[in-house]
DNA sequence: AGCCTGACCTAGG
DNA sequence: TCCTAGGCCAGGC
């Protein structure tokens, strides 16, 4: 099911709904945009959320095991896991520890 | 104008 | 249960 014209805007609302201390997954938000297998676009999309006007916690979005594969586009190696620390997440070998736990999923919280 | 690639995941054999 | 193929969109070459 491709998805609508709107996504983007979509992708960054919800995003901008998790709340601090949890994460949710690529997977998970291609979902809630209608389209399960529309996660790579979701990474993409987050790619770009840097020139938004609006704050995009894009840090709260890992992959399905918890693993941050998006670290690498946040200036320095380390930012992202240190912006989770901060919010009270640990993280061993770049993977969210407690992970199930901390999933937010914005199908269920949202309603959608 | 294709072809390749990317912060990924699911479906089907 | 493991493995492969394919999907989804935009941008670079």
């Amino acid at each position: 099911m491709p998805l609508e014209d709107n996504y983007v805007q979509t992708i960054y609302d919800i995003v901008a709904h998790i709340p601090e201390g949890r994460v949710t997954t690529y997977g998970h938000i291609a979902r809630a945009i209608g389209s399960t297998r529309a996660s790579r676009v979701v990474g993409w999309t987050l790619n770009k959320s840097h020139t938004q006007a609006t704050h995009i916690p894009a840090h709260r979005v890992v992959n399905r095991v918890g693993i941050l594969t998006g670290r690498h586009h946040f200036g320095t190696e380390n930012e992202m896991q240190k912006r989770l620390e901060a919010e009270g997440i640990s993280i061993k070998d770049h993977q969210v520890q407690n992970f199930d736990n901390l999933l937010w999923d914005p199908v269920v919280e949202l309603a959608l």
